[in-house]
DNA sequence: AAGTGGTCTAGACCACACC
DNA sequence: GTGTGGTCTAGACCACTTC
């Protein structure tokens, strides 16, 4: 034992035993206070190593009822979601943004209902292509709500993609990602130079502030992409 | 503000003056000092509040240099690993596993690589089918080092996934996770009641503890699957 | 009623990076 | 050197939940 515990040292001796089978899953551990002594340190101590292993699911804590060895550990892995252009430059290629179409219009009943927007308001709706070296990396189609930024009116959306644009004007948005496979189309194979019926991981997002929908988004990645993560 | 100060309220301000541009992206903020003071409560305090949202790519937090606001804020999207049995049964259907073949063989060059694995040493072969309400969900395919777990050649794999023995077998390893899409070849289809052809969501996982390789299993989804996370 | 985790406080020391 | 965040301590009160 060493004769400075930090959290995270005793991090580690928690893990080692739970890794070695010492605690068993589903049983009872000591409490802080026993195992700060135990450890020589001070309960807060303890309590920071042990709260992050819950986070993590391998712990269920309750009060009065103690720590228990989760039964069955649900792992979290983490993935980090960038803005496209540095996801692109972190596989040391050069981005580039390129707008295919932009329009006002009226949105879907669909799109409606999802981003909760009213049926006689107009909605931008934008087609465009993220480039790697030139190649087409991913293809979207996106609908924003001008209720929630009027501003990307004023903007020129060849020189700045949607995406990074609404990063940086509209702070901390909810959102939900959903990850499929979907066989391309004509339109998609073509844009993404590739045969129609080739399978492509796609990204919806939909994002919205407070009860306002603001914009949703059909990523289509060049086929071949890998999401990749650690747990 | 509120007389009793928690943590969490004090994070709520925090995202206020984010939300509400008080504090602009790149914007040094105040020292934790400061805001204890300002907040009426302790610095232990704002820095549990400012540590949870410097995780979340929020703020970059460094030694002397302070707080700054994220330029970009990275997200972060969390997925929940669970064991596919309890995935079928959260959707309300009855899991059933099908075991299809089980032999023990010797690995491909690229499996041993990936697993680091002796190229004398045999490995368990699996191809199975997860069930969800009697209809295909998961098709996986997996190698499985015996060096590593040789108490599962004594199960049998006809009345529990590998997935679970392992899970309940070898507490906490390591892993990594690749999603990807592809066109399901001939047997996919067949065994997943599809066309040949029809793009399908791929996870491939990969499982170590220290050195050692333990598992690397590749996982095709129905047709049609969909994961789903929130921001 | 009593034991547990959840949290706050005040103070302290340190590591680090900027000066 | 100096100011910042990172962390530890000891003590305290509270909320929750099981007994």
């Amino acid at each position: 034992m060493p004769d400075v515990q930090t959290w995270k040292t005793v991090q580690h001796e928690l893990l080692r035993r739970l890794r070695e089978r010492i605690w068993q899953p589903g049983q009872l551990i000591p409490s802080e206070q026993v195992l700060a002594e135990e450890l020589g340190c001070s309960r807060a101590t303890v309590n920071r190593a042990l709260r992050g292993l819950a986070e993590g699911g391998l712990f269920d804590r309750r009060r009065k009822a103690g720590t228990r060895v989760a039964m069955i550990p649900v792992r979290k892995a983490n993935l980090n979601i960038d803005i496209i252009r540095l996801d692109v430059e972190k596989r040391g290629a050069v981005y580039r943004w390129a707008l295919i179409e932009q329009q006002r219009t009226f949105p879907t009943e669909r799109i409606r209902s999802r981003l909760e927007v009213d049926h006689d308001m107009e909605m931008l709706y934008l087609r465009g292509l993220h480039l790697a070296d030139e190649h087409p990396f991913i293809y979207e189609e996106r609908w924003i709500n001008l209720a929630v930024v009027p501003g990307i009116l004023e903007t020129d959306l060849n020189s700045i993609s949607p995406n990074e644009w609404l990063v940086r004007h509209i702070p901390l948005p909810s959102g939900e990602i959903v990850f499929s496979a979907a066989n391309t189309d004509a339109t998609e194979a073509s844009l993404l130079e590739t045969e129609e019926g080739a399978a492509v991981f796609v990204i919806e997002r939909r994002t919205w502030k407070g009860h306002q929908g603001i914009t949703i988004v059909r990523m289509v990645h060049e086929p071949g992409f890998r999401m990749r993560t650690t747990i």
